[in-house]
RNA sequence: GGGCGCUUAGCUCAGUUGGUUCAGAGCAUCUGGUUUACACCCAGAGGGUCGGGGGUUCGAAUCCCUCAGCGCCCACCA
């Protein structure tokens, strides 16, 4: 067979990515004989393009369940997309606008048919872009958040929380985005601050000459004032109680009332109330008893309750009612004040405006006691845990969630209206009417005096079912799927969606099931540039995904991905960690073609090699243990550390440079055979980072039976290791390092067969590795001696020493120089050993062990020095 | 304003209950090396008073206090 000296991974990821579709092996079903371990992917946008973030999160998704897997669990990774409601619907309106249609023209059906039809089109790019990243989904399972089976489980579980009494409909303040036209939850709302101004205007006082001053950054909302407020306890203002004052502009007559709430040092102490537009105004217009006057349009133009500039943006209203202030000479004076401001997290450049409105809501009071509690107490376990207390911060302090959303794409709520103020909430229209006969004992009601809600409801309040409904678990509860899939096993995804979408999981975890979605939570750092920035399409930071793999090869960004991305931490990505990556993919590639390329002879096998192999099995068992205890833990890098490096390291640096046969030489059938067994065990601990090259190298390294794949391949049990043979490999290790290092500072070549002495009185920890380090270093001899063979250069190693005969003088002073260095550094250790160990309070107080440990120290630096001293002596 | 977290080698980070293996890893850097798997490589080396100060302890990167710097989350101060 001939090999590519080059890894080709374009060609080799496609070939391998189709040969596992065919043979089903991403395909999951029930079997009581295993035990399941499930992931339910956080579905991406329908509209959306594979970006850093979720090659990462994807990526630590397929290490998980390839592991699995290969532990013989029945592994099912449910892929999907989510329906995205604003920010699919935002990019719809968008497109149709550059073909000159506006929302507004189209009915409710004709826009969901240019919404579906862009889905259709589009929806399926970023599952596509997973599979070029080797994700092992179940894809006959793929799920839309919007399908008919998931949309009625949302309609359901509306239809059963509102039976419950936890959904409510109610007017009051909530953020509206005037740019989606839509009502958006608190977690919604980005706050960032900004440089504004604050404007000090002038309210004259009824009846009088005298005026008031406010502050406000507002000053358009002054046209919707309906009161001005003062601390009662303020000296400052006592004249002003009881009193009223006229508003600017329109003339208005408001009462001035006092409160406490307002801060006498903020401004001038004097606060414009206007209650339809801010959130603290509304309460004190609650409790006050004000009048409200709503002065902005859904699309955040002044209305015509504002009197003036009606129709005009608020934003630049607030430009004209400043000027026209100003004109009045009522502008006091403008301060720039930098504060934080709400924007639409779908449209950030957006503001969001506080508006009163009726809305729906879930009332949380009840559904997050469970969900707090079994986090708390690690029955879903968070990694890393610090985010539990984020978690228990916001469901402390968590408020009822506004779910509906003034949009089309989505899944519209089941409530219908009938006469002056009849709802009935349904799943048909049908069985509404039912209702709303006999709630309003009016037996003649017909289906077209019903009128259902025109909203939809919050995305993630279709997202939050996903684990249960991904199993058709709330249509049919008792289902074989859901009861074997149910809890999954672990959630990945990036901390930014704790609230909107891990928490509400729980919640209807508890809700719906009585039961936990998931065993545990991994949560992933959010991907950042060199910078620290976070990645955006704005900034152009984020590197273009697929150019990556097509550059680095799947594999390779895979590990790029993995190499530094500790839960929870956020990555700070590199294009060289992929370059790294792909170097691996190489390297794993020739060790590969060397071993493939030896010609094998029926031979015995030498000593040296016995012992390799010997060594080799112990080490890999020892990283194999490990590896367990790293991915017990979620330390996917550390994980893929120790991998990398007995695969690099130990396997290719070591192992194979022991056996390889000289060239030309064949090898011997025994080593060849076990290298082989190596190298589909080494291939089996790579998979889950890289699955595609270890999968050809696994189909290349020997006949294959059809179904023989090493993505199905059994996981390496770790069986107990001969700790002292990983001891002497050490040392000898050590050994060749050194005698590597004076070739190096002594500049004798490598071809240079050096003769080697050893004067100590352990050489048979040596004794077994002889022939490797002969071999390693280059010596024609390794033998005992018990003085210096003359004209040597001499090391020493803990507390042997060892002479290496040179032709020409050595630089007896410089050896000196080195032995007296060490000597210095030896002595000042054992003087703090001495001390700890002449110190009574640590001989008594501390563990035996540790002074045992501390003697041991003691007696070989002790003999140490006496050896660097007696060498010095021998130097004269 | 409340809360959380971070500060260890040039960079990114490990360091689990304070004590064998504690000052580490990868990358980067420097030196030397290509007829013999791999320069996407091999071999070797240098590099840190663990943010500052104080305390507890026989013993502190690790526990406590304090100061400084940084990051993040939450919150309605106009």
């Amino acid at each position: 067979m001939s090999l590519s000296t080059k890894y080709n991974p374009g060609e080799v990821e496609s070939k391998i990515y189709a040969e596992w579709m065919a043979k089903g092996f991403f395909h999951s079903k029930p079997n009581p004989d295993k035990e399941p371990f499930t992931i339910i992917i956080p579905p991406p946008n329908v509209t959306g393009v594979l970006h850093m973030g979720h090659m990462l999160n994807n990526t630590i998704q397929d290490v998980l369940i390839r592991k699995a897997r290969m532990e013989g669990k029945e592994a099912c990774w449910v892929p999907g997309t989510d329906h995205a409601s604003i920010a699919t619907e935002a990019k719809v309106v968008g497109l149709l606008r550059e073909r000159g249609i506006t929302k507004a023209d189209l009915t409710r059906e004709e826009f969901l048919g240019h919404a579906h039809e862009w889905k259709d089109k589009y929806g399926g790019i970023i599952l596509d872009q997973l599979k070029r990243l080797g994700a092992s989904c179940d894809w006959d399972r793929t799920f839309f958040t919007m399908e008919p089976k998931l949309s009625q489980a949302v309609i359901d579980s509306f239809i059963k929380l509102h039976r419950k009494g936890y959904i409510y409909r109610g007017h009051k303040m909530v953020n509206w985005d005037p740019k989606a036209q839509t009502t958006i939850s608190n977690e919604e709302v980005i706050y960032r601050e900004i440089d504004a101004a604050l404007y000090y205007v002038n309210y004259q006082l009824e009846g009088s000459d005298e005026f008031v001053t406010i502050a406000t950054t507002r000053p358009e909302t002054i046209l919707g004032d309906t009161a001005i407020c003062i601390n009662p306890n303020d000296e400052r203002y006592k004249h002003l109680k009881g009193k009223r004052a006229i508003v600017p502009l329109v003339n208005r007559s408001i009462p001035i009332i006092e409160d406490e709430y307002v801060d006498l040092e903020f401004g001038t102490g004097c606060l414009k109330v206007t209650p339809a537009h801010d959130t603290n105004d509304y309460d004190l217009g609650q409790k006050h008893n004000l009048e409200t006057i709503d002065i902005l349009n859904d699309d955040g133009t002044l209305s015509e309750a504002a009197q003036f500039f009606v129709g005009i943006d608020r934003e630049e209203a607030r430009k004209l009612v400043t000027k026209e202030l100003k004109s009045l000479g009522q502008l006091l004076k403008v301060e720039n004040l930098r504060h934080k401001v709400g924007f639409s997290e779908r449209n950030p450049d957006t503001v969001v405006e506080p508006k009163l409105s009726l809305q729906w809501y879930v009332n949380m009071e009840e559904i997050v006691k469970p969900a707090l509690e079994n986090v708390m107490n690690d029955e879903i376990q968070f990694y890393p845990p610090k985010f539990k207390n984020t978690y228990k911060h916001w469901l402390d302090n968590i408020r009822d969630w506004p779910i509906s959303r003034q949009l089309w794409w989505g899944q519209q709520i089941p409530a219908y209206y009938y006469g002056e103020d009849g709802v009935a909430v349904a799943p048909t229209i049908e069985e509404a009417l039912e209702i709303a006969r006999k709630d309003s004992g009016d037996p003649s009601l017909q289906l077209s005096d019903l009128k259902q809600d025109e909203d939809v409801v919050d995305t993630w309040f279709s997202s939050w079912l996903v684990p249960i409904s991904g199993f058709d678990g709330f249509e049919n509860p008792d289902n074989e799927e859901i009861r074997y899939y149910y809890p999954t096993s672990v959630l990945v995804t990036g901390w930014d969606i704790i609230f909107f979408w891990v928490a509400r999981m729980i919640f209807a975890g508890y809700e719906f099931m009585n039961e936990k979605p998931f065993e545990k939570v991994y949560f992933t750092g959010m991907v950042r540039d060199l910078q620290r920035r976070k990645m955006s399409k704005s900034l152009g930071n984020s590197p273009d995904a697929l150019a990556l793999i097509d550059q680095y090869g799947a594999d390779g960004v895979r590990v790029g991905m993995l190499l530094s991305s500790a839960a929870g931490n956020d990555l700070l990505f590199d294009e060289k960690l992929c370059e790294q990556g792909r170097n691996f993919s190489t390297k794993v590639w020739n060790a590969f073609r060397l071993v493939k390329n030896w010609e094998i002879k029926d031979q015995p096998i030498s000593e040296k090699n016995k012992i390799a192999i010997e060594w080799f099995e112990a080490r890999y068992n020892q990283v194999l243990k490990e590896l367990e205890d790293h991915f017990a833990k979620f330390r996917l890098s550390d994980a893929l550390m120790s991998v990398y490096k007995l695969i690099w390291t130990d396997f290719c640096s070591w192992y194979l440079e022991i056996i390889k046969p000289d060239f030309g030489e064949p090898i011997d059938k025994e080593t060849y055979n076990t290298t082989i067994a190596f190298f589909e065990k080494l291939m089996k601990v790579v998979h889950p980072y890289m699955p595609f090259i270890s999968e050809e190298i696994w189909q290349n390294i020997k006949e294959r039976g059809d179904s023989d794949y090493l993505i199905v391949a059994e996981w390496p049990k770790a069986k107990a290791y001969d700790t002292d043979i990983i001891a002497s490999a050490e040392k000898s290790f050590e050994l060749i390092s050194n005698i590597r290092n004076i070739r190096n500072s002594n500049g004798i070549s490598y071809k240079n067969e050096l003769e080697l002495f050893a004067k100590t009185a352990n050489f048979d920890d040596y004794a077994a590795f002889q022939n490797i380090i002969s071999k390693l270093a280059n010596l024609s001899a390794f033998t005992q001696c018990t003085e210096s063979p003359g004209n040597a250069i001499g090391f020493t190693l803990r507390s042997d020493e060892f002479f290496i005969p040179v032709e020409g003088n050595i630089d007896v002073e410089k050896e000196k120089e080195e032995l007296s260095k060490e000597l210095e550094y030896t002595q000042g250790f054992l003087n703090t050993i001495n001390k700890k160990l002449s110190n009574e309070r640590f001989v008594n107080n501390a563990p035996e062990n540790v002074v045992a440990i501390e003697k041991k120290k003691q007696a070989d630096a002790e003999s140490k020095i006496e050896m660097l001293q007696s060498k010095l002596n021998e130097l004269g």
